[in-house]
DNA sequence: TATATAATTTAGGCTTACCTAAATTATTAA
DNA sequence: TTAATAATTTAGGTAAGCCTAAATTATATA
């Protein structure tokens, strides 16, 4: 059974386990949950206790949780609501990138197939959102993306930006003024040695990005 | 103070009692908020004191309660919300008349104001909703609209379908099958004395409706 | 390997928003 | 005007989802 009548705080404890999980391949401590949605510990076990009893996760005492087969199957219908949302207040509504992800945050708990995939039919079937993620489609089907960071790529190699992973206003601006966005080309200068920063060619001009910069700038290589 | 940090519940309650109230000039008996909500009257006074204590109404005990100048601006902050999702669900993304109710009833309680000013404009400002009941804007300020049903014209009178009150899926298929819709022009024929159903005139062709469903459609006399 | 520390769970409490049953007040009808 | 009835409130209880403090288990370090 896949149940979807779930409370909004069950859904977000869900989103976050398979967010923890790496697409359900690993088990999720106790802690890593609650550091993520801030929330005690204590209070974390109890509703580990209860998305259990629905089988949506596998619960091992002292050890950690692995989210079920049917826990991924909704956690991605979650995500699959999150990012459609996304796309409508970045696309149709011109909110700024890096505004759009609270305001998904409370959308995605209208639990509605019939909204969703209206919403996804009227925004022409996106497959990313704004910030470069795949969506998942209403099967729950998702094209995986390269996990390259810039920081990957040897000198002289080239890459497109395809996900960004900071979403906050600072890193916004920054990308802003470095000319950044889904879709930028990029070709590896050098690599700095001495702090691991890194230097690139964006639209012909030369910047030096810091490691963690480079970090949060997933691309694929071409 | 116009605090909007309400819970879900609370904004139940506030635009209950406003619709009640009759825009703020009548005073609702608990009962009657307990028949709306589907809540007993018992919780129903637990609320009515929780909102006293807001200030966003006066409660009368024994006797009722009466919605405050605040409660009114944030009752009509949610009708807002309600009515411009309402919009949405019909105009973008196609659905039913009869089906955007429910699914804007989960929608108006996500609270951005960035959002609903943004969806605003999307939607070009509308005036109505899909049911012909006014837009309050920002401010808060709505059109008034006639409260005149078809039952109130008189033979050989004329007007216009403004709003439509019942939003059942019954009375939606009916509305269909006889071709009235917001705008449609009416013109009423004949009043049958028996049981005050009523002759009209529309789109050339003459149907005799009953009387509970001439009370539902509402219309601007021309 | 033993012990200190970190992670996790248990126990007991709180608030919100509901409930039922009983008590109180208002209204209606005789 | 009073008694019956209806409306409302009070009292006490519940589940969800959180909390803190204390207990338990796992892990890391000496």
């Amino acid at each position: 059974m896949t149940n979807t009548n779930l409370s909004k705080s069950e859904e977000n404890y869900l989103k976050s386990i398979f967010n923890l999980s790496e697409f359900g391949n690993k088990q999720v401590s106790t802690n890593s949950i609650s550091k993520i949605l801030n929330i005690e510990p204590a209070s974390v076990t109890d509703m580990i206790k209860k998305l259990s009893k629905k089988n949506l996760i596998y619960h091992e005492k002292y050890k950690g949780s692995t989210i079920s087969k049917s826990g991924i199957k909704i956690a991605l219908q979650i995500i699959r609501r999150h990012r459609l949302w996304e796309v409508f207040l970045y696309d149709k509504l011109n909110f700024r990138w890096d505004k759009i992800h609270d305001i998904a945050e409370e959308l995605e708990h209208v639990s509605s197939e019939e909204l969703i995939d209206n919403l996804d039919k009227f925004l022409k079937y996106p497959q990313i959102d704004p910030h470069g993620d795949p969506i998942p489609n209403k099967l729950g089907e998702i094209n995986f993306v390269d996990k390259i960071s810039i920081s990957d790529l040897n000198v002289n190699e080239n890459g497109i930006v395809s996900r960004i992973i900071n979403e906050d206003e600072e890193f916004f601006n920054l990308l802003k003024k470095l000319k950044i966005e889904i879709g930028t080309e990029v070709k590896i200068i050098d690599k700095i040695e001495y702090d691991e920063s890194i230097e690139i060619l964006i639209n012909k001009k030369t910047v030096i990005i810091s490691k963690d910069i480079a970090n949060n700038i997933k691309i694929t290589k071409i």
